[in-house]
DNA sequence: CGCGACACTATCCTATAGGATATTCGGCAT
DNA sequence: ATGCCGAATATCCTATAGGATAGTGTCGCG
């Protein structure tokens, strides 16, 4: 009844766009809350807290966690309620970044092969709404605005990839990605601001690269772009890991 | 406070077994329908129908179709229930295994390289828990016997890829192809059944290079197996293809 | 002073009722 | 005969109440 917010940026679940249910925007909101790291990683979140908070019922409260808890975001214990995943171990961190670092060269390669070989049969207009995708790419990479908020950044460097990851035409890689870009999200709030220019440099090189139709040389950029990102991360990694071991208090954010 | 006479199957899970709710019961019970095609594809689930056949309650059935929803399997349309994902067309087949033949093999080659690296520094005992998951890929390569049921079948061929996976090592590569499995599942109801004893020993071929400690062997066995079986799986298609549109009645699957 | 048992509280899980919406079927006009 | 329109139905979505369980704090005893 109350609280119909807006919030354009999920495209996850519904594929029509008028029909939104309290689910949906329960989902969204969580989720923005988590991905804004208003929700703390390893932070308790109890069901009728957050009914009572978002002014919902229960139930779609309930669907809502489902969903993210099968997303990876969330941790379910039966009788205990849920808790918000904490941030990886180093180990785990790398194996992510492993199996990154195996899809998003080639998600840039794809990208600039199919850009390839739509502007080589169809030059004229028609068929494909590839015009789309890729100029969406271009204005992704430019994002990463000279002064703008951290938060501002890292929602634009998942947007970036993710437009990548859209080009390459294979809807299951794209997916891929996008579940491992929603675990990353958390560790980008780490990232010293210093490496904001450094990002959106390497991702203009990407999206030259596609738009240039060079396969090659658009999986090398995106090789490269992840290996230094990698690092920076590492960096804020252990910094991380030092205030946190700091600070042990246990986070809570429920009511 | 009714209907808890007639199930007595919950309590003991719920008391003994851990920590079993009746969501998690509901999942599970839906997915292996799912699994088994007693729920065709392109069928319409209805919560409460699901609810009085299973005597639940709607809550954890609406918790559970959430849940199998953000795994693929359902499709959700707001406000006219639920339905189970359709068949895959050939591009997408095509596009899943194209991601399949990524991973798996690496996989393949992972667990062997593991292995390897394990058996070299502790040649004793104690440390890691590495015995298990080889010898859970032996016997899942093993399982698919001579004349089971085709329904065994498939059940061990998702059994012996997800132990495949497991052994890489690398949860998250695990995580990506135990989802594309799941897809696959459907599929696998249309092999012919002339082609489960090639399975077997391709199957067979791969553990055994793995346990060898061969990562470039099993790699290649397991690229080798999904080719073959892609071949398999093409020729199955077409047919149920021209089955389908034999017969293009709309199957109902609630009550 | 440390440890175990007990009771209490908070929370989850389940069940049912009511309001709102999409789908469907029948009738009518063209 | 076909297409359009309206009412009835089925279903979903939301809300609230009650029973059961895990966690926590306190008290008593060794």
């Amino acid at each position: 009844m109350t609280a119909r917010a807006a919030d354009p940026a999920n495209r996850t679940a519904a594929e029509a766009a008028g029909k939104r249910t309290l689910a949906d925007d329960a989902y969204a909101e969580l989720k923005a809350r988590i991905m804004r790291s208003e929700l703390a990683p390893g932070a308790k979140l109890s069901i009728d807290g957050m009914a009572k908070e978002l002014a919902f019922s229960q139930t779609p409260i309930r669907e809502a966690l489902a969903r993210l808890e099968s997303e990876g975001l969330l941790a379910r214990r039966p009788l205990s309620g849920y808790t918000v995943e904490p941030l990886l171990s180093a180990a785990e961190f790398a194996d992510l970044f492993d199996l990154r670092m195996m899809l998003e060269p080639l998600a840039a390669r794809r990208a600039a092969e199919r850009l390839a070989a739509e502007a080589e049969l169809g030059g004229a207009a028609a068929a494909e709404p590839v015009q789309g995708p890729a100029a969406g790419l271009f204005d992704a990479a430019r994002t990463p605005h000279p002064s703008a908020g951290k938060l501002e950044f890292t929602e634009a460097d998942r947007r970036f990839h993710d437009a990548v990851a859209e080009c390459s035409g294979s809807v299951q890689i794209a997916k891929a990605i996008r579940r491992l870009d929603a675990h990353l999200h958390l560790h980008r709030a780490y990232i010293a601001p210093e490496s904001i220019g450094e990002t959106e440099a390497e991702h203009l090189a990407i999206a030259d690269a596609i738009i240039a139709m060079k396969p090659l040389a658009a999986e090398e950029a995106m090789r490269r772009h992840l290996e230094r990102s990698k690092v920076r991360h590492a960096a804020a990694f252990t910094a991380a890991n030092a205030e946190a071991v700091s600070k042990p208090k246990r986070a809570r954010a429920n009511r």
